[in-house]
DNA sequence: TCTCTAAGCGGACACTATGTCCAGTTAACC
DNA sequence: GGTTAACTGGACATAGTGTCCGCTTAGAGA
């Protein structure tokens, strides 16, 4: 069990941490950054979050196992009891809220490959691809990375900052994309 | 115009580069591993080439121009004259082809949100855009960039290589997203 | 309350990569 | 052959990473 000193300090990066990741552009915030604002030395950083990508994933952690648990065991569409089409249309809709709300986190603990290697991205493909298999779609497993692709964070963001979508209008599209079902 | 060492040195790079990325995977490869291995000292290859992505870029050029000119003058499905959907399927076919040869130089040139920064992008959006009107697809914008997402580098070597799924796998379920037209 | 010890701490250090700079060199035009 | 502007390459300054280790302290047991 963790040390009273240790839990204050886990608290305290955090902390520190979700407010530089909240001010600027995650790669432009440095290990040395969040230690010296969380007032810890790199090496209590280090002990616990081995690289930026951690602490995102551990800022993330909270609102990616909330929405885990809609879709597993909350009402439909979301969750189980509705027809596969219109469960990822409301899957779609809940990521791009959580995507418009954490783009920020996101974008800090997934870059580029690393994506595919967390735990929530093995998730959302377990969850698209049981709907693949629910709607009879042939050959699902081909299919289930193009249709997350647009979730990527780098997509969303391009989306929103560069052309100036609302997350209205990237729902839409996307809720466009169930129609390969 | 360029002097004859200038011109001899840029070969070399690009030489030196095209083994090094081919060898390993791009981020791994530092522009001293560049330069030592083309021959030439820092400063010069820092005077035609700012960072890696613009190598890979001058790499990727030559092949991405001439498929850029199969789209707008070549030949049915590719070019002008056959339906959007089945324009769009042969351009997924392409971009697959191309990625299957030069992953790692597209890998090279585009982390994260460079993607979108390269000129290819735009080409790549403008020509899917194009297709969505031609089909009558109403409020295209939104939709093209969600299209264009499955062929991300990560996405693609993500599939190939840690999936396993073939070319023409990748191919098929690309096919299928055409039917959102 | 005191002692003991293992967990925790933090800053110094070594290392790696980046990008710049400038004194010397050389191609190419006259 | 002389002149000049472009080119060269390595030294340097900078910045970030990750590790290491002597010191500190929380908290359990006597």
């Amino acid at each position: 069990m963790e040390r009273a000193d240790a839990a204050r300090n886990r608290a305290r990066i955090l902390e520190a941490a979700a407010a530089l990741f909240a001010a600027r552009p995650p790669h432009e915030v440095t290990m040395d950054d969040i230690a010296k604002a969380a007032g810890v030395g790199r090496g209590t950083l280090y002990r616990r979050y081995p690289d930026r990508a951690s602490i995102a994933v551990a800022l993330l952690d909270e609102h990616e196992r909330e929405l885990q648990e809609r879709l597993l065991r909350g009402d439909p569409p979301l969750g189980p009891g509705a027809p596969p089409a219109e469960r990822l249309a409301a899957f779609y809709a809940a990521m791009v809220r959580l995507l418009e709300d954490h783009v920020h986190l996101v974008l800090g603990s997934e870059v580029g490959r690393t994506r595919f290697e967390t735990g929530a991205y093995g998730f959302w493909r377990a969850h698209v691809r049981s709907l693949l298999v629910a709607a009879g779609t042939p050959r699902p497993d081909a299919l289930v990375d193009p249709l997350l692709a647009p979730l990527a964070p780098e997509v969303y963001s391009y989306q929103r900052s560069d052309l100036g979508l609302t997350p209205e209008q990237i729902t839409e599209a996307l809720t466009r994309l169930t129609r390969v079902l």
